[in-house]
DNA sequence: CACAAACGAGAGCGGCGCTCTTGCGCCGCC
DNA sequence: GGCGGCGCAAGAGCGCCGCTCTCGTTTGTG
């Protein structure tokens, strides 16, 4: 009920407010967060700029609107890339996963940034963007559940010192996880954001050329860092790779990856 | 010759473009690098804001100059922290690295934030901040060469699909190091900042605490995955993993970073 | 119907990046 | 040693910005 027709006054607030927030999206996919202009906005929709602080109190406060539709949004890419994966096994949901947060971002790169870049400078994200921020942690936190009540995880043994860390970190978000294996999860949502930033600004320039193949990689790396072990069985990973020098010979064997499958 | 006494005029124009890089510093340090104004710190160098532009042509051109010279202090300081570890085994020396790059972040927020963050919108890197840019790298894969040299390196297969753009890669900047390293090493290189910059865009507000100890944990996995083993000690920080259903193999034995020491 | 709240428009304030023009002082050259 | 020229600082000014205040109008409500 509070939702629709509560008036036509209402009513036209609220689709005013989404105009406002669809032209800023707009100016921002064009010339960035820092060029966004609450005049230049009020222009495009032929508004006094004054009469845009109705809507929104600051400038700032129209940023904070759009910082939480794009976790939203973001949040929503990655369920939807998750639950188009969900029959599968827990390491192809979990790279599914990656991959549509990558995808998104590379969509939409000024509002990744808006995100996952430079914090404003005295800025600090108010609490009602936690929710919306949490979405992708959720949906992987997820697959670690699913994947541990199944098969158990693989994961690193824990130094002692971050135990209680551990421990603690577990029990606020992830209780049905073991401690190790939340902390490898933090780890893992933290560098999957690295490894998306530094392909969207460029780090990767002249560096990384194929940076598909190159993301689905270290997504399936991320996975097997998480305690995810891949369908075939492991046990030949470890003394591969190149004892010695003359290596080269290295790889070869598809991974399991490639296949398409 | 060319760098001292080419006169007095000369000389002078060099202090007054330290000095405003300085003062630039100084404000980007309080503001971030949003709020820089050309006119604040020509202001506060008791100058007018039109003499400035002698100096630098934009605020742009100001902010490439920090850019540049912020790339330079964070390579220097991990070049620092490499050779504060000289000595010591190769993982030991990656994380040694790792948390001086993390150390210089905390210490320098805004200047992270200026090379790491969301770069300017229409703004594109300058050929320039490409090698000191590159200094980071350049002191991991220092490592990773010397440990591949020593004992060879222990990294997960390459798939078919990755071969050629791995072999491309190492070619390319890591002529030394088997292409499947040169791989790992370029995605952990992304990730490494990945935890860097979530723990200081505040991404880890309500979810890591103890972050110094996280880090180091999370750094010496980062080692793990490109190859370099830890010396094997079994110590008494073991077996914990999970303990799920078939908690199997869990990898190899503590990473050693629990001893403080 | 009357009234208060919400609203839109306009003017205006201080600050910004950047440009142009105007004088001045230092440099090298004859 | 005088002098022309160049580098330099300063001021005024343009168009933009975020934001505020005031004022007349609209609109939902008791």
């Amino acid at each position: 009920m509070s939702s629709t027709a509560r008036g036509a006054r209402a009513r036209a607030r609220t689709e005013i407010t989404a105009a406002i927030k669809e032209e800023a999206r707009r100016q921002l996919a064009v010339e960035g967060a820092a060029k966004l202009s609450l005049r230049a906005v009020a222009r495009e929709l032929g508004m006094a700029s004054s009469a845009l602080y109705r809507y929104f109190p600051s400038r700032d406060d129209l940023l904070t609107a759009l910082i939480i539709d794009a976790y939203d949004s973001l949040g929503a890419a990655a369920e939807a890339a998750h639950d188009a994966a969900a029959g599968a096994g827990p390491v192809r949901r979990w790279t599914a996963v990656c991959e549509g947060v990558r995808g998104w971002a590379l969509a939409r790169p000024h509002e990744y940034a808006l995100i996952y870049g430079s914090p404003v400078p005295g800025y600090t994200a108010p609490r009602s963007t936690v929710p919306p921020a949490s979405r992708v942690a959720l949906v992987l936190i997820g697959i670690l559940r699913d994947a541990h009540r199944d098969h158990g995880l693989a994961g690193p043994p824990l130094p002692a010192d971050l135990r209680p860390e551990a421990v603690r970190m577990a029990a606020d978000f992830a209780p049905d996880l073991p401690p190790a294996a939340a902390v490898a999860m933090v780890a893992a949502w933290a560098q999957l954001f690295g490894l998306v930033g530094f392909e969207l600004f460029g780090q990767f320039n002249r560096v990384v050329e194929d940076r598909e193949t190159f993301f689905r990689h270290a997504a399936g790396q991320l996975a097997r860092t998480v305690g995810l072990v891949p369908p075939q069985q492991d046990g030949a990973d470890r003394g591969e790779a190149d004892r010695g020098r003359a290596s080269q010979a290295t790889g070869t064997g598809g991974d399991g990856s490639s296949s398409g499958a």
